[in-house]
DNA sequence: TACCCTAATATTGTCAACAATCGGACGACA
DNA sequence: TGTCGTCCGATTGTTGACAATATTAGGGTA
């Protein structure tokens, strides 16, 4: 279970603080579907609060792209498309490529053997429940979030942790992403931990690299799979629970 | 004269929109300069408008990481440091690296010509004034500007052009960055635009890598000239204009 | 019946006042 | 004299009301 962002019970000081933290779950997990409109006077009747923090806490949702804002009409959650999954993946490759590589220069002893720990744990837990499911989905955010933070470029991080994590869990939950991959990416895992205990940095940029252009291909041949032609914009496809619009959430 | 996001004559609609252009256009240029704190009340009086679109914009001005804000204390611009700087240029060589590669893939044939014609357009300006100040400092980041444009992954653009390029900037007002280099890295551009007029994405991530890393290294070096050991945090060089804090702006 | 123009409604953008919190100055005490 | 505690001033966070804009419903006309 990853703690992305310290978005977990250290809850912010200020009032538009928490409701960001907590409206940013809410869409990542699908509990505000895509394509919603942000009503302010709802939302803020439903929280309890004026529309003022309410207003700043949309703004920074809009900063993580999360939201898509155009002026005195209003916000609307992202809807999210197979192209810009994809852009995602190249994003990602290349900044994570990046971060492979420093982690491979700067990266602590103990920090790998953390690393590889947490590998074995994986591995275990695949073969226990057979789950590849969980390794897919937060086990393998969490090995490239270790990644990550040993990278040790502070504005990296931060984009790679704050922003792009949250929109590649928001395309997890919306989009099934079940992956036949597990067990070639587990893999693969073990091969980039390698490169950085060898402390060989082209070599751990490059088996990252692979890596994720393997998973955006995969998905690419998925989504071909579905739709063998257009759907140039497949909306959601979970619909996620039934968001609770009646009965408030619990006070902030 | 390239027009970064769009931050010319057409102003934004809202009053928010107009006071973040043109707070982050003082940051960037050195009118305000680094390690200013923002002062509400203050600011608002002088560009005449209230708090609400003034904390609007200054939000905004934290999501382009131009201020840093701790809540109850206020923002300050932000203080440039060398070691930013270098974290900076690591991702540059990442996100332009690809996007040089894209650019090699999807550029179009009438592009790849206007880019060789802004090239001879430095070439002469160069020549001319001999004055590689302005290639090194505009259109140097007008050549960067174009291939991220025509890498076509509006993830990519917006991240380099909406955030990166206004920090670099930034830095290119505050430090002086006189390049020795002008002239290799003029040659350099013209290198790129070969690979991709090549249609040679593998290559023309190879040199716009190699292009940035240069570019930082020379950095480096400059910064172990002036400050051979510690110098860990060198602020602003210039003063940039004594700030006009007497009299107000022209209104919005 | 289809299209356009007008007006009502609701939402967003903006403002000014109130409450909560932080930083610094002053003074008391060891 | 140095350190701690307290108070005051100022700034930020929050609120509710006002103004401006976009959407939508309705009616009139070709």
């Amino acid at each position: 279970m990853p703690d992305f962002n310290d978005q977990l019970g250290q809850q912010g000081v200020t009032l538009a603080d928490r409701v960001f933290a907590r409206l940013r779950q809410a869409i990542v997990e699908g509990e505000i579907p895509s394509g919603t409109k942000i009503s302010e006077p709802e939302l803020a009747g439903e929280y309890g609060i004026s529309r003022g923090p309410l207003r700043d806490a949309i703004g920074r949702l809009e900063a993580c792209h999360l939201v898509e804002r155009r002026p005195n009409v209003g916000a609307r959650v992202v809807s999210l498309t197979q192209e810009d999954l994809l852009e995602l993946y190249l994003l990602r490759e290349a900044l994570e490529g990046m971060a492979a590589r420093l982690a491979a220069e700067r990266m602590s002893g103990r920090d790998i053997d953390e690393l590889r720990k947490l590998l074995k744990q994986h591995q275990e837990r695949a073969e226990l429940q057979e789950g590849i499911a969980y390794f897919q989905t937060e086990g393998d955010l969490d090995f490239h979030y270790r990644i990550i933070k040993a990278s040790g470029n502070a504005r990296l991080i931060k984009l790679l942790c704050d922003d792009l994590y949250h929109l590649m869990r928001m395309y997890r939950f919306q989009f099934g992403m079940a992956s036949s991959r597990a067990l070639i990416a587990f893999r693969e895992h073990g091969h980039i931990v390698e490169a950085i205990a060898d402390r060989d940095p082209e070599m751990a940029e490059l088996i990252m690299r692979r890596h994720i252009r393997s998973s955006r291909i995969n998905v690419e041949l998925l989504f071909d799979e579905k739709a063998p032609k257009g759907a140039k914009a497949t909306p959601a496809i979970r619909s996620a629970g039934a968001g609770n619009s009646a009965g408030a959430p619990p006070p902030l």
